[in-house]
DNA sequence: CTGCAAAGTTGCAGAGACTGCAAAAAGCTG
DNA sequence: CAGCTTTTTGCAGTCTCTGCAACTTTGCAG
């Protein structure tokens, strides 16, 4: 009785790590992140401490909602992107979609995830740490579209840009909420299209 | 008897942070960077495992060489670059000066860290989770020079920018080492000045 | 429905990173 | 030397994270 949509075991799956996700972001945006005990976030989704760590390989993870499946899914939605396509549009189309998908369906929790940023900036760092491996899957998928070997760099960086991007924008979105989470990303890709070699003009907030 | 130059206070720590820097790359290197603990690195630099941490914030810290005092160096050196140099430009410079520099006078530990590094790829990314601070510090002074307020995403790109060359390029060359680290990072920097959004010539290892 | 296999959960014991505190040691200065 | 500041150290304790083995839940087929 599988049915291609969900079994059951899927389902509570699904259901155990969204608690936890949301148990730990819940909680430290109430009392400070390192005011938390993973005793308490596993408590509190009503699993036991061991189960946390079989979804979740770090408080940092937890608290990001690290997904094990963004990397493929972006690594495919790299590759699926039209013919004529550059491999920067695909990356940054499938950047956008991910950031556009994760705010329709979690806004709240980002809001939360906010507040503790805000208070904590290095743990935004942290979180990426454990997405080394996320990122050479990336890289290859854009190596791939872009006809590069491996070995060279355009693809590392432009999959590191894109991280920078993310956490550039979080940082200025928690600083300055009036401005949407998308819109600061998609303009952080845009610099990094262009060059940083000129500095940029200096009319912010003008006319759209 | 303080001379400008130092007193046997400062040469005793400036041996110590040493010793322990070296220990800890040393030993990671020679049996894995998690079959070493702390306790063994203290012993090693003949301190007590307390001391290391009065030293370093954490074993990754000292694993990279942590330097407290890099932030605030590469921001004066951006700020004292000569007038009409382009902000880009300064922090480039100051960039291209630190890791001439470590390889000048610290190469040994860097060939023993890439051996580290290729085990655990995490570990540079994680080693970068502690500069947050650093960042801010650096994006402050590049906002300075451009002449932009501190709530632009330039400044914070270019230095993002700039760990993400490094670290791309640290992987890169511990790929391959019969490139110079310090040629990786600026082709990385001249990507980033350009613009990623069109994919490079694939003329890898042409004519220099 | 029943029994079996696969997947998931739990408790436990333990290693090891890291912190606060207060005492001891070492370097500095008059 | 005496007094002061900085550094080192030991100790007790908290917390993250892991391996292991027992136990429960789900999926499935007879």
């Amino acid at each position: 009785m599988n049915q291609p949509g969900e079994s059951l075991r899927d389902r509570k799956k699904r259901r155990t790590r969204a608690a936890l996700e949301r148990a730990t972001v819940r909680l430290s945006a109430e009392r400070g992140y390192d005011h938390v005990t993973v005793e308490e976030i596993a408590a509190e989704a009503d699993v036991s401490m061991r189960t946390f760590f079989n979804y979740f390989a770090s408080k940092d993870e937890a608290l990001i909602g690290a997904d094990p499946e963004l990397g493929p899914r972006m690594a495919e939605r790299v590759l699926a992107a039209p013919d004529g396509v550059t491999p920067f549009e695909a990356y940054r189309q499938a950047v956008l979609a991910e950031i556009t998908g994760e705010l329709d369906s979690a806004r709240d929790l980002w809001l939360l995830r906010k507040e503790v940023l805000t208070q904590r900036p290095d743990l935004l760092l942290r979180a990426f740490a454990s997405s080394a491996e996320s990122e050479q899957l990336l890289a290859d998928a854009v190596a791939q579209r872009a006809g590069l070997p491996g070995t060279h760099a355009y693809p590392r960086l432009l999959v590191a840009a894109g991280s920078a991007a993310f956490r550039c924008a979080v940082t200025r979105w928690a600083a300055d909420d009036t401005l949407a989470l998308g819109d600061l990303v998609g303009e952080a890709l845009a610099l990094f299209g262009t060059g940083l070699a000129h500095v940029p003009h200096h009319d912010e907030g003008g006319p759209s």
